[in-house]
DNA sequence: TATTGGATCGCC
DNA sequence: GCGATCCAATAG
């Protein structure tokens, strides 16, 4: 949280800082993808922590996770938010609107923001030069995290009630209250 | 092989 | 509130 996502696209450096995650947890957790264990779209969240979990949601959007547990332990952590930080221009050109909001505010506007698609899917964050996550020493202020159930999960029976979105309480750039 | 529905978004 | 739009997952 507060660390900057960084998306080298053609020479640029498209930057966002992140707001909001959400943590989906092994094969007990009934809203994680992996929770009926491995499959082609999900096999990454079993591979080594550090790596580009994206995949194609309701045929139109992508969504970012960051592999975050050892191999064969099948975690992620979805980007929600970013605030934008480098190449705004660049965002507005990549979301086609007009409202500086609403460029990164959801896991589907944060992915088309920076450019990010599947082309991405297994990417190692930890080496690579399109896609990674650097900290600018810029503090998230303690007790500012808050959390809430995770968003659109509802299926999940009990597990939709779990406090696994995370978010920074006073930011303006979260995808929902 | 066929059907179903989704870790969303933007417009009505 | 609802449709877009594709494909992974699962049922047949």
């Amino acid at each position: 949280m507060g660390k900057l996502l960084v998306r080298k696209w053609r020479g640029k450096n498209i930057i966002g800082r992140i707001m909001e995650t959400e943590s989906y947890v092994g094969r007990n957790d009934a809203a994680c993808h992996a929770a009926k264990g491995k499959t082609k779209r999900n096999e990454v969240m079993f591979g080594e922590a550090g790596c580009a979990y994206v995949y194609l949601i309701y045929g139109m959007y992508h969504c970012l996770n960051i592999v975050t547990e050892r191999k064969d332990f099948p975690a992620a952590v979805l980007i929600r938010s970013l605030e934008p930080v480098e190449e705004v221009d660049l965002m507005y050109m990549s979301r086609k609107t007009k409202v500086f909001k609403n460029l990164t505010t959801g896991p589907g506007k944060l992915t088309q923001a920076l450019r990010v698609t599947r082309t991405l899917n297994g990417e190692d964050l930890t080496l690579s030069d399109k896609l990674f996550v650097v900290n600018d020493g810029l503090k998230v202020k303690p007790g500012s995290v808050v959390s809430s159930p995770r968003v659109g999960v509802d299926y999940a029976g009990k597990d939709a009630k779990l406090m696994w979105r995370y978010y920074v309480n006073d930011s303006e750039f979260v995808s929902k209250v």
